[in-house]
DNA sequence: TTTCCCGTGTCACACTCGTGTCACATCGAT
DNA sequence: ATCGATGTGACACGAGTGTGACACGGGAAA
């Protein structure tokens, strides 16, 4: 498994020493995308799925938070600016934009290619983060998919954040007053019973891990492991 | 359940950034709070309950350290500095004054996050204060569950009511009177005898731990040790 | 716009299970 | 030994829950 990384970068002689770093040192960790003017970099955001970008800020055609920007309407892969020496101000605009790390030109391509891996993993780590499971049922918040025994299934709104609930709180006792301030949040002026209906749809959708969630009678219910 | 968090930043643009960043992570798991300045901050500490506050230090009206003064005063939420780079210095003041954790500008709003998180966490496990225990009973008031020995058992409604009033008050007689009041609260028109057949069943349910119910006879029950 | 469909809240009914009560057995104190 | 207090088994009622059906409303499709 590789993983993608784009670098932009408009100078050629550092573009090539940053890609043949990556390649190198990587030994086929990287796969490695270049690019040298915004636009180019633009079309090849909106082409690919990275897993990592480095991107200067100045550039001919679109600036690195252009480009940032479009990343981040795409996805949240992890981002580093490269900045020239002396302009350290624009790195807070780089924060707001949504970049993770920034190094500072001159900078070393040990330092940088450091910074990666570690965003990488971190990345990872959110990643692994976002997914919730109990049992054979595992959620994605980022994707909101949710899948019984690797097999993906459709629930409705009301449903998934139930299940989310139930998952943040897996193994507890969560009673309908509980339930009901959560997941109906504002309109609480429902009966107490949408939660069993709800539940009961739930089940219903979760075909063979149903039995996942217990009844404790007179106090709620609960999701268990099996 | 979610999490109240309140954000104080005076760039505009970081604060909706920082606001969405934890209203979209979350997918519900934060109610987030913001002020620009630091005489509404400290309104809004007034008036309400947070389970997180983020700071920046430097603010017009009253400094971060005024909130974190004023917060601490009233409760000990988890408290993050945001400091501007090279001003390190004041990190120190920070801590003199009871925060938590910072953060330096700039910063990833996933670190941040990710702080915020860990938090959240410790604080919340430092409130497990939710287990009463007893010889081999334990009993968490959260999640409602309760062990004998490790072992998960489960009882009824008016078991584990019964049983979380025997905890609180154990090693003390308990008469049936004070029982129906605190247990049967409202149903207060049954006979005394009930509460010998929920002990009885209590009893029942908690097998080998059964024997550390006493009756004192004339008087009433007693929960001890062993 | 109208029409249809899907998601969701509510009600009615059936049924399970928790719970209160009684009767009787047993225990313990005087 | 006697009597009040407590343990125990059985039973019936009702609260709590599962389930099917229906109505309402909003969004998509025509």
């Amino acid at each position: 498994m590789s993983y993608k990384v784009l670098i932009v970068e408009d100078l050629p002689e550092l573009l090539e020493a940053m890609g043949d770093f990556y390649r190198e040192k990587g030994a086929g960790l990287w796969e490695v995308v270049t690019a040298s003017d915004g636009k180019d970099a633009l079309a090849k955001v909106a082409g690919n799925d990275f897993d990592l970008m480095i991107l200067d800020i100045m550039l001919p055609g679109a600036s690195g938070f252009d480009i940032c920007k479009a990343a981040r309407s795409k996805g949240d892969c992890p981002i580093i600016f490269v900045t020239a020496l002396g302009s350290e101000n624009s790195i807070l605009k780089g924060y707001e934009t949504g970049c993770d790390d920034y190094v500072v030109k001159p900078f070393s391509l040990k330092q940088l290619y450091a910074k990666s891996l570690g965003l990488l993993m971190r990345a990872k780590e959110s990643q692994d983060s976002d997914i919730l499971s109990c049992g054979s049922i595992s959620l994605n918040k980022r994707t909101m998919l949710v899948k019984v025994n690797d097999r993906e299934i459709s629930i409705n709104a009301k449903e998934y954040f139930l299940l989310v609930y139930l998952l943040e709180n897996k193994n507890s006792v969560l009673t309908r007053r509980a339930i009901l301030e959560r997941v109906w949040k504002d309109d609480l002026d429902v009966t107490d019973r949408v939660v069993d209906t709800a539940i009961r749809r739930l089940r219903d959708n979760l075909g063979e891990a149903a039995g996942q969630i217990k009844t404790v009678i007179g106090r709620g219910y609960r999701l268990t492991e099996e």
